[in-house]
DNA sequence: CGATTTTTTGAATCATATCAACGTACGTGG
DNA sequence: CCACGTACGTTGATATGATTCAAAAAATCG
């Protein structure tokens, strides 16, 4: 379980990683389990755990006033999930956080996190080079619905992450896209007639 | 010039700014000027310097292959600007970034951030809380324009940053709203007829 | 002041949404 | 392990919000 994560913090960072190092990582994570359709985080509610996605699936999600669901984050193995802005602002979150497929995390609270950045700088840099992604991801995410149809915009998420198409059921990725799920089947069948 | 920048952090950071912190502050960030219209980055170079913006307003575009202009971010007083992904990685960028007012920054180079993150805390800390409120308007950003109409969007935006209105012309906030000059014109019309 | 930039407006067109209906597949409990 | 029920994907018809293009009016800069 905790091999996992440390694994990746090897890809993420230079830095080596001590025995003292991760005996402090494995006292800040705890592990979770969920269940298909469980939630991890409810609307309402104050994101009080971060957690690293080890196995599994999961979607962030807000409803809107006409009880639509619109999709924000996707994740898989070794992604992120959670609230940042209710995990570090202590404010109730507008999403919705669930298990697509059974899941295993590794969850951390605000404290510990805190600790281990100011404690492990390893973990630092991870985490300083995961908000560098992020940003750099969110922009590419943001231009392409700005300026592209939704065909070109499947198939650039597709090529990126050829694993969604897979995890993923349609109408979950046509969300995520921000265009309605007719519209994602016909682009599909289009493109593919090329 | 650089009272602005001090005063930036305390706002930013509730860790002490000591005189020699303010001495190192000084050393790795030099004050640049801009004529109107100049350019602080063009696409094909590498971001070297990344800026912190004491007066003045900017915008960072993209040209896409019509020679269309997509502008992905604006600056005002207090902000940053500059490409994160062609600054930390040293790749050529893919933005252009030019004054639209006579501006003057502070620049840093990366090195220089890098000493400044490892050195003072305020400065890291103000560093940390930029990423992560600049990950939560992004999202915000992001699902605005998954989500809503126009008219919706440009309320949202001016709301948010009512300055906005005055300082960027209409066709750079269409532009930035991933909108066109002429619905964006429309759309401001007849909200105010409400 | 003149030149350039910015905004406005109408008409035609386009991409995508919406709604409803149907067929299929799939997981879950018995 | 099967059958049922829910979830998922497809498709057509219609509606709608936004784009594009062109041209003129208004505002702004130096």
């Amino acid at each position: 379980m905790y091999n996992a994560f440390f694994d990746y913090l090897k890809k993420y960072s230079s830095k080596p990683l001590s025995g003292e190092d991760k005996a402090m990582i494995r006292r800040n994570f705890t592990p979770l389990r969920l269940k298909r359709k469980e939630y991890f985080l409810q609307a309402g509610d104050i994101c009080m755990d971060y957690g690293f996605i080890v196995k599994g699936a999961m979607r962030m999600y807000s409803v809107d006033d006409k009880g639509l669901e619109h999709v924000v984050r996707l994740g898989l193995e070794e992604w992120w999930m959670g609230d940042r802005e209710s995990f570090f602002n202590r404010t109730p979150s507008r999403y919705h956080i669930d298990a697509l497929e059974p899941c295993e995390l590794l969850i951390v609270k605000k404290e510990g996190d805190a600790e281990l950045i100011n404690s492990i700088p390893a973990y630092t840099e991870m985490e300083m080079k995961l908000y560098q992604a992020a940003e750099i991801a969110n922009n590419k995410r943001l231009t392409s619905s700005l300026t592209d149809t939704a065909g070109k915009r499947y198939a650039d998420l597709i090529e990126r992450y050829p694993a969604f198409a897979v995890r993923f059921p349609q109408h979950i990725i046509a969300s995520y896209l921000g265009i309605s799920k007719d519209t994602l089947s016909r682009v599909i069948r289009n493109n593919k007639l090329k």
